[in-house]
DNA sequence: TTTTTCACCGATAGTACTATCGGTGAAATT
DNA sequence: AATTTCACCGATAGTACTATCGGTGAAAAA
């Protein structure tokens, strides 16, 4: 075992990750509503006052961790990026658009669960930033679909393409719960529904592009 | 104006429906944090003590709740069906698979608001009756694609029937919400998207019909 | 008419959580 | 070595909600 000769602000700092920590898995598994200062403390092994030395009630506790979720997000969604990018074709590329989010769902299955909840609860402290989270992720991958080829020019093809975008989105979050639910067993096959669903819809791009160059 | 003489009964019933309808309104606004016996009896117009005359305690409240969505959602999906049989030919059938749920659920979005916020969250009394409604929605669906000729015969062909119901369903749940919140407009562009995804998700599963009859 | 029933009332005990207080000891500073 | 700082502690006042109590008057039953 390791000495812990830890600083003054070393352990103010470990603590204060102890809390966010307990915060995420008590708001994983119980809910907003479970979520308070004697249950966080308890599980950061600290006295319930002693939560107020590092946030000032826990409104702040949960802007903390909407910022770190946010910048979170960002960075996987960039990765998720040139990740795509290094695939061969363009078959591969707009498989991977699939892949890559369904497997960062799996892997922290609690922050989308997290974030749907927020999404439609209205006394929720974390709804803005689901919300926030939400647009993001639908203009990520409209701009995704767009790259694949899908250019909308008018207000009406933009308009589908981000419907495309949206509907494409809930249908990934929600096969990617019934993977985790032990519903379908294989994430390949999501992925394969998914590549299917958005091949129909961009084919309705296309045909209506093609009517209007005649 | 009528007089009321209302028996002591119908008058009891009366509150009883008021208390039943004012949760709803608060389970909307609010979220299941904010309904408390003390909010449901004052906008029911009675003393919060009043309130344990109806029901046990909040749990039977929302018991009560779920027992008559479930009502209404078998009923709401009956009429789908049989007014969806109506339809001249395949493609309007197809297309109104997705029109009626869409504008059933723009007809009441607080019930579908309640139903995704309680499906996500572990602390939820309604989540059992969430995730029910979920499966039953699901499958109903499934039937009606499997009506439109996609019968499918091997166990691969039938996971797939449902990750496809699943994942439209979640579309159509996604692109009523965006309509609700103003971001699209019209609700028949929203039905193009969805019979286009579905179209393509279906062309999978002919595709891989065809292969096997090879 | 007399008696019983019961939907509703106000009061209140009990429970859970929040947020502040002064006190303590060890780390940090002087 | 003396002093200051501060993360943490226990205690507690304040707040919000739940659920039960006995009381009341009008409807219903006798």
């Amino acid at each position: 075992m390791t000495s812990t000769p830890l600083s003054r602000s070393e352990a103010k700092d470990l603590t204060r990750r102890k809390l966010i920590k307990a915060a995420l898995a008590i708001l994983d598994e119980e809910g907003e509503a479970g979520l308070t200062t004697v249950k966080v403390a308890k599980a950061a092994g600290i006295a319930q006052s002693s939560f107020y030395v590092h946030f000032k009630d826990m409104q702040d506790l949960l802007r903390e961790l909407a910022e770190e979720g946010g910048r979170r997000l960002r960075r996987a969604m960039r990765e998720a990026r040139s990740k795509a990018r290094e695939a061969p074709s363009d078959l591969d590329r707009h498989r991977e658009t699939f892949r890559i989010p369904l497997e960062a769902i799996c892997r922290h299955p609690e922050l989308l669960r997290i974030q749907m909840r927020a999404k439609h609860d209205p006394s929720s402290s974390l709804r803005a930033f689901a919300l926030e989270t939400s647009a993001a992720y639908r203009e990520h991958h409209a701009a995704d679909l767009a790259a694949l080829g899908y250019t909308a020019d008018d207000e009406r093809d933009r308009r589908r393409l981000e419907m495309i975008a949206e509907g494409i989105n809930a249908a990934t979050n929600a096969l990617a719960m019934g993977h985790l639910e032990g519903r379908y067993p294989d994430l390949e096959e999501a992925a394969d529904i998914l590549v299917a669903l958005s091949r129909g819809a961009l084919r309705l791009l296309r045909s209506s592009a093609a009517e209007r160059s005649t």
